[in-house]
DNA sequence: GTCTATAGGGGGATAGAC
DNA sequence: GTCTATCCCCCTATAGAC
């Protein structure tokens, strides 16, 4: 499940086989449907997976203590994790390119993840405005949408222009939202 | 072209194959490989004639003579067009997700397309602002990455959780821009 | 320019031995 | 649980007839 999920992040669902998995493991490919029959249940274990532990994470008093500042800095770093480590994408923006391409199950994970992800965003921005400290136009719930779907994207345009410009939507998103 | 174009968009480069065009036009497999030989040939001819014609667009007196919002208007629309018809996502998002398991040559034009894009968008918002008709925290630049990656982002989010989301989208960059 | 035919590779998935 | 072997499908690409 670690293999697929970096896999997802690399090359999408569609770009990456069960061999690419059972080389790296050095076994065989059968060995990989024994415990994932189908594609599609292994795609969906590893959204459920990162679903729980997003869960798990904002639910963690670690996270939960911070400062509004703070916990919008935690959000934007589990994305330059994924860029400074070895250029990965967001699982929910892979597999929204590749949406009409897979199967049902694994899109409904999809949608699951993408609004659990938007709903915390949405809370942390409309406290953190009411606690003063945020500053933005409209309602919580759009600001969170463009938050997240820049730095999807942004993890993208790294691809093509380099990490700097990962960091400068980063840096943009804090300016447009920081009192 | 088109229909490769709207495959690209629907799917992503290695999501549709020679079958599906030549099935859509009529003709044989074959036909295709005649007027473009390899895949990757294809794909280029695609996004070149794609980043052509965003360059007539901007250099059309029509757009050139716009006032700074109707510009940005014009370039939210682009991307409108896209969801409102049949969903599509960006070429420049869709490819940036398979940016590892494409050829080489195009991930050169998607680099040259995102520039150029950016470019473009950096212009209309640096000289906006100096008219008076935008403001902003930040440079230019990074406000252009901001909005630009994340209507890529929202094309893709749109997917899974509807075309209001992408609207959502579009009207708090405005928001966020306009004066 | 398009056709038939086919090469040659990779993919997901299964059966049955161990 | 993992192995070998295999099925069947789809893919890109090419050769040669028309």
């Amino acid at each position: 499940m670690n293999l697929a999920e970096e896999l997802l992040q690399d090359r999408g669902f569609n770009g990456f086989s069960y061999a690419d998995i059972a080389g790296q493991l050095g076994v065989k490919n059968a060995a990989i449907h024994y415990h994932f029959p189908s594609k599609e249940e292994l795609g969906i274990a590893v959204i459920k997976r990162y679903r729980e532990r997003f869960k798990l994470w904002v639910n963690n008093s670690r996270i939960k203590d911070l400062s509004y500042p703070e916990k919008l800095d935690w959000f934007f770093n589990i994305y330059s994790d994924f860029r400074v480590n070895n250029g990965k994408v967001c699982l929910v923006g892979a597999l929204e390119v590749e949406f009409n391409s897979i199967p049902e199950g694994l899109r409904k994970e999809v949608e699951y993840l993408n609004r659990e992800t938007l709903v915390w965003l949405e809370a942390i921005l409309a406290e953190g405005r009411e606690a003063g400290a945020f500053q933005f136009k409209g309602t919580p719930a759009s600001k969170a949408a463009v938050i997240y779907s820049s730095v999807q994207g942004a993890l993208q345009m790294a691809r093509a222009l380099g990490t700097k410009k990962f960091c400068e939507v980063v840096e943009q998103n804090k300016q447009d939202v920081l009192v």
